[in-house]
RNA sequence: CGGGGAUUGGCGCAGUUGGUAGCGCGCCACGUUUGGGACGUGGAGGCCGUCAGUUCGAGCCUGACAUCCCCGACCA
C-alpha cells in the first residue's frame, strides 16, 4: 500500500516528463475532467472506473492531499495508515460483512480458504485498534485519520475521476466522551472542510448540504459542489453556502416546511466531495470500545467520521475550471506555478529561458521548463491544456520586445517586462 | 442489475455483395518551415476483443462470452 507523502517537486525540464499530451481525448471517456486529464498527461485509464496517476497528475493529487493534511492536523487529527487488507470478523460484529447489508465489497480469499475484504472503509477497523488504547475519560478526545485508497464495486463507474471503483479518501474518524465534544469537533471539522474547499479552489460552489444519514443516523451533512456532471441534486439556499439534499425530500420523517424554509425549489446538478457524520456509539458497541468516566463507570466512546476523496475532489476542480483550450488550475494545486515556453529556434530564447529557469528554481518557485525542439505553437497548446497558472515565453520576438512575455492562463492579456522583474508580479 | 450502443496499429476512424486491411494524428529519417497543434518525401507499426461455428476462403455471416460507453436503478 502506498503511503501518501511525496517530496515536494518544485522543477522540470518537459524533455525529461515522459508523459505527452495527445490531441484526442479516448472516445470512452466522456467526462470533461477525464477527457483533459489524459489529453494532458495527468491520469491514466487502467479499466472501467481505475485510474492510475501520472507525474502531473500525482504532484496535483499530492497538493490537494497536503492542504487537506494541513488543514486537519490543525484540528488536532493524528495521521496514521491502516490496511488495505480487512479482517471479516469485525465487519461480522458490526454486521455489515452481509451482502445484502453492503453489496459493493471486493471480497478475497486467503490460500487457506479464509475470507478478507478490500478496504471498503474503516470504522470498524480503527475502533478495534483504539479498543487497545482508549480506556480513561483521560484518553479522550482523540481524532486519528489516514489517506488510503478505498475501494468499491460499483455497479456502473462513470463520469472519470468522479466515481471511480478504486479511490483514495482522507477519512478521519473522532472519539470523544459525551455528545457535547463531538457536537464541537464536528463543528471544527466542518470549519476544516470549508477551508479545504476554498484552498483547493471549488468552495465558492460548495454547499453544507443536509443528507441522509444512512444507516449511522438520521442525517449527515454533505459538501456538495454544485456542477453539471453531479450525480446529486440539492437545493440551495439564497445567499448561503447551505443546501439540503433531494434524497431526503421523501423522507417521511422529514419536516420540510420548517427545514426548507429559506431554501429554493430549484434543484441543482452537484458531486459529493465530503460527507461528515455523526456516528454515536455504533460501532464502539459492535467492537467494544469503551471508556471509564471519572467514577469510574463504563461508556461506548461516541465515534464521528470525516470522509473527503483527494482523487473526486480533483476531478470536481478541473470539471469547474477548464475552458475549450485545457484545464484551469488553481494555483494552489496547480502542479507547477510557471510553465516557461522556449522558442528552440533562437539561439539567444534558449539561453534566456534556461537562465530564468535557473534563477525561478533557485528562487524555489515552481516551474516547468519546456525545451523540447517544438514549435512555439505546439508548446503554446499545450500549456494551454496543462494549465498551469503563468505561461511564459521567451522568443526571438519577446526579446526584441524587451524581456519575456507573460500571460495568466485565465486571463487574455500579455504582458512583456524584463525577466528579472518577473519576481515583482503577483498572480 | 434492466435497456441501448460499441470493440479494426499508441489515439481517432474507414473498410462495398465474404477473397487475407486502409486513412488522419502520433512515431522514425531527411529537407523546408517556425507565435495558436506546419509541409514534402521516405519508413516502422495490426492474428481486425475472445472462443466456437458456417464457408474453398471470415474484419465482414451465425452463436456464446468478455470488455467499454450511454440512459435508468443502485450508491454504508
Amino acid at each position: 500500500m502506498i503511503i501518501w507523502c511525496q517530496e515536494d517537486i518544485s522543477f522540470m525540464l518537459q524533455t525529461n516528463l515522459f508523459t505527452k499530451t495527445r490531441r484526442e481525448a479516448p472516445k470512452d471517456e466522456t467526462s470533461v475532467n477525464a477527457q483533459l486529464l489524459i489529453r494532458g498527461g495527468f491520469i491514466h485509464k487502467e479499466m472501467a472506473g481505475v485510474y492510475s496517476f501520472l507525474p502531473l497528475g500525482f504532484i496535483v493529487l499530492n497538493k490537494i492531499i497536503n492542504i487537506i493534511r494541513e488543514e486537519i492536523n490543525a484540528i488536532g487529527g493524528q495521521e496514521i495508515l491502516m490496511s488495505g487488507l480487512q479482517d471479516p470478523a469485525i465487519w461480522k460484529a458490526s454486521g455489515r460483512w452481509d451482502q445484502k447489508v453492503v453489496d459493493s465489497w471486493f471480497k478475497t480469499t486467503l490460500a487457506n480458504g479464509g475470507e478478507l475484504g478490500l478496504s471498503f472503509t474503516h470504522e470498524e477497523p480503527i475502533a478495534r485498534i483504539m479498543t487497545n488504547h482508549i480506556n480513561s475519560y483521560k484518553d479522550l478526545p482523540k481524532y486519528v485519520y489516514q489517506f488510503q485508497t478505498k475501494f468499491r464495486n460499483e455497479k456502473r463507474s462513470q463520469g472519470g475521476l468522479l466515481r471511480t471503483r478504486e479511490f483514495i479518501m482522507k477519512d478521519l474518524y473522532s472519539f470523544s466522551a459525551t455528545q457535547g465534544e463531538l457536537d464541537e469537533f464536528y463543528e471544527k471539522a466542518r470549519q476544516a472542510y470549508v477551508n479545504i474547499f476554498n484552498r483547493i479552489g471549488i468552495g465558492d460552489k460548495t454547499y453544507y448540504t443536509l443528507a441522509s444519514g444512512g444507516v449511522f443516523s438520521r442525517y449527515s451533512h454533505e459538501f456538495q459542489t454544485v456542477c453539471e456532471v453531479g450525480e446529486d441534486e440539492i437545493y440551495i439556499k439564497e445567499g448561503a453556502l447551505e443546501a439540503v439534499n433531494k434524497e431526503i425530500m421523501n423522507d417521511s420523517g422529514f419536516d420540510s416546511g420548517e427545514t426548507l424554509k429559506g431554501f429554493t425549489r430549484i434543484s441543482e446538478k452537484s458531486v459529493e466531495v465530503g460527507n461528515i457524520f455523526k456516528l454515536g456509539t455504533k460501532y464502539s458497541e459492535a467492537l467494544g470500545l469503551k471508556y471509564h468516566d471519572n467514577i469510574g463507570k463504563e461508556h461506548h466512546v461516541i465515534m464521528g467520521s470525516y470522509g473527503i476523496a483527494p482523487s473526486r475532489s480533483m476531478g470536481t476542480v478541473v470539471e469547474l475550471h477548464h475552458d475549450d483550450q485545457g484545464i484551469i488550475w488553481p494555483a494552489s494545486i496547480a502542479p507547477f506555478k510557471y510553465h516557461i515556453l522556449c522558442d528552440n529556434n533562437s539561439d539567444e530564447a534558449v539561453k534566456q529561458s534556461n537562465d530564468l529557469y535557473a534563477k525561478l528554481v533557485a528562487d524555489g518557485s515552481e516551474s516547468l521548463l519546456d525545451d523540447r525542439p517544438e514549435t512555439l505553437a505546439v508548446k503554446i497548446k499545450d500549456a494551454d491544456l496543462i494549465g498551469c497558472p503563468v505561461r511564459i515565453i521567451v522568443s526571438k520576438k519577446s526579446l526584441e520586445a524587451g524581456g519575456v512575455e507573460v500571460k495568466g492562463r485565465k486571463d487574455s492579456n500579455i504582458k512583456v517586462i524584463a525577466s528579472e522583474n518577473l519576481f515583482n508580479l503577483k498572480f
